[in-house]
DNA sequence: CGTTCGATGCACT
DNA sequence: GTGCATCGAACGT
C-alpha cells in the first residue's frame, strides 16, 4: 500500500472539466469509493483509458447521441456505467463538459479497503487480493457497481472519486486494449509494473518505470 | 509460456 | 441479427 500524505478529499466537479487526457493521467493514484449498504469499498485507481469524442472510433459517442450514450453527453464528474458482453459492467467518469461526449474508463485499482466484501462479490474470491480489482469487468465487479449508479454523481453520491494524498511516479502510456478500432493513440495511462494492472503477467512485468512520461 | 474460445444479454441497425 | 471498452478456463508448445 502508497504512503497516504493527506485526509481524504473528493474530487469536485472542475476536476472533470478539463481535456480528458489530463483527467486520465490525474486520476491515476486517486482513490474510487462505493459506499453501499452491503458495506464500503475502495480502491486506487492504478489504470484508466481515455474516449475522447464522436471522432475516436472507440467511443460509444462515435455513432452519435443514443438512449444509452446520453450520460457521455451530460455534465462532468457523474459515472457512466454500462453492460457488456453479457456479463459485466464497465465505469467510466464523464469529463470535458455538457454536450461534449468524453470520459475517463476506470480499469484497475489497488484494493485498499472491504477487500473482504470484494472477495464476497466476485466470481473467483480466492485470488490474491491485488487481482481483485484487475480489469474493468472485475473492478466493478468487486465494488458492487451496476447500472444502478450510472449517472450518479462522482462527488456527492455512494460512488466517489477520492484524493488520498497517493502520488505514483512517472506514468506510462500505452494503445487501449480491447478494441478493434482506435487503436492508434496512446490514450490508456498506468502505473508502471503495477502488479494490479490488467493484462497478461508477462506485460505487466515487462513495463519499467523509465517507459515513458 | 502462448492462443483459442464459450458464456451471456443488451443496444442498436 | 450483429457486435461488443471482458473474463478465465482449456487447451497447445
Amino acid at each position: 500500500m502508497p504512503d497516504r500524505q493527506r485526509k481524504p478529499a473528493v474530487l469536485s466537479h472542475d476536476f472533470y472539466e478539463r481535456p480528458t487526457l489530463e483527467v486520465a493521467c490525474d486520476l491515476i493514484g486517486m482513490v474510487l469509493v462505493h459506499d453501499s449498504g452491503a458495506g464500503r469499498a475502495a480502491g486506487m485507481i492504478v489504470e484508466a483509458e481515455a474516449y475522447i469524442g464522436e471522432t475516436d472510433p472507440a467511443c460509444h459517442a462515435a455513432r452519435g447521441l443514443t438512449r444509452r450514450t446520453e450520460p457521455l453527453y451530460g455534465p462532468p464528474g457523474r459515472a457512466y456505467v454500462y453492460f457488456n458482453y453479457g456479463m459485466h459492467y464497465l465505469v467510466n467518469a464523464v469529463t470535458e463538459r455538457s454536450g461534449v461526449p468524453a470520459a475517463v474508463l476506470l480499469r484497475a485499482l489497488e484494493p485498499l479497503e472491504g477487500v473482504e466484501l470484494m472477495r464476497l462479490r466476485r466470481a473467483r474470491p480466492l485470488a490474491p487480493a491485488v487481482a481483485l480489482c484487475r480489469g474493468p469487468g472485475n473492478l466493478t465487479r468487486a465494488l458492487g457497481i451496476d447500472l444502478a449508479l450510472n449517472r450518479a454523481d462522482l462527488s456527492a453520491s455512494a460512488l466517489t472519486i477520492e484524493d488520498w494524498g497517493f502520488r505514483p511516479g512517472p506514468l506510462t502510456w500505452t494503445p487501449r486494449v480491447g478494441i478493434s478500432v482506435g487503436t492508434e493513440p496512446y490514450w490508456r495511462v498506468l502505473v508502471p509494473g503495477h502488479s494490479a494492472v490488467s493484462g497478461p503477467p508477462a506485460r505487466r512485468r515487462a513495463a519499467n518505470p523509465e517507459a515513458q512520461g
